[in-house]
DNA sequence: AACTCGGGGAA
DNA sequence: TTCCCAGAGTT
């Protein structure tokens, strides 16, 4: 691991102890309801997801009663949250895994991709919050953050590209995977936003590419 | 690589 | 009013 990827993660975890949000789904970490909530979070303020996630747990605490679930009480997530083609993953997620692996949740990427409705992100989630394994979790927020620190100027849909991959891949591989996650998407959300970031309230300026270009500009 | 999906809060 | 949110599937 070089040394600006160990200090990075060092000033993130730092800062994430003063400023961690609370939601329902870091209160665990059972694969069921982490799957769940990133349902739920694909392109949806996490605000809005919290009342949603917490009835949908109370009525479907665990794979097999969603499984046994009717497809028109499901659908009820997305008539709340929008994006209906996802409405269909949560049954058949749940089918899948009791098909599929016994009602187990896999703990390998590969794995845990065949799953209906399981991409990149909620595989690499999966891993670093349920199993504490390294894996690369990039979402919008993360690869902004990446893309600014190191002045990558990618454009486009940068989440899904190389240089940002190699870089995440460094960044959770640490002790702390699924804590850094949630750290980062904090962090990403309140200081390195969209738009203007804060950078002035930002524990890593000193570091950052995007800060030194842009206060040299001056 | 580019496009689409959607209700809803924030600017 | 516009913008865009803890992405994934398809073309």
């Amino acid at each position: 691991m070089n040394r600006s990827i160990s200090i990075i993660i060092k000033n993130i975890l730092k800062w994430y102890t003063h400023n961690s949000r609370n939601f329902p789904w870091r209160d665990t970490k059972d694969p069921y309801k982490i799957m769940i909530a990133e349902f739920m979070l694909h392109r949806t303020r996490a605000e809005q997801v919290v009342p949603v996630y917490l009835d949908f747990i109370k009525k479907y605490p665990d794979i097999y009663s969603l499984a046994d679930a009717k497809p028109e009480e499901v659908k009820t997530v997305t008539n709340h949250l929008g994006l209906h083609w996802r409405s269909k993953h949560f049954i058949e997620a749940a089918k899948y895994l009791i098909n599929n692996s016994g009602g187990k949740f896999p703990e390998e990427y590969n794995a845990l991709r065949q799953i209906p409705g399981v991409g990149e992100y909620i595989a690499g989630a999966i891993l670093t919050v349920s199993f504490n394994k390294p894996a690369a979790v990039v979402d919008s927020n993360i690869a902004r953050f990446i893309n600014r620190f190191w002045n990558l100027n990618l454009n486009g849909e940068i989440r899904r590209k190389r240089k940002i991959k190699e870089i995440a891949d460094d960044l959770f591989h640490n002790p702390e995977p699924g804590k850094l996650l949630f750290a980062l998407v904090d962090f990403t959300t309140a200081i390195c936003k969209p738009g203007q970031p804060l950078c002035n309230e930002c524990p890593l300026k000193v570091k950052c590419l995007y800060y030194l270009e842009k206060t040299n500009e001056k």
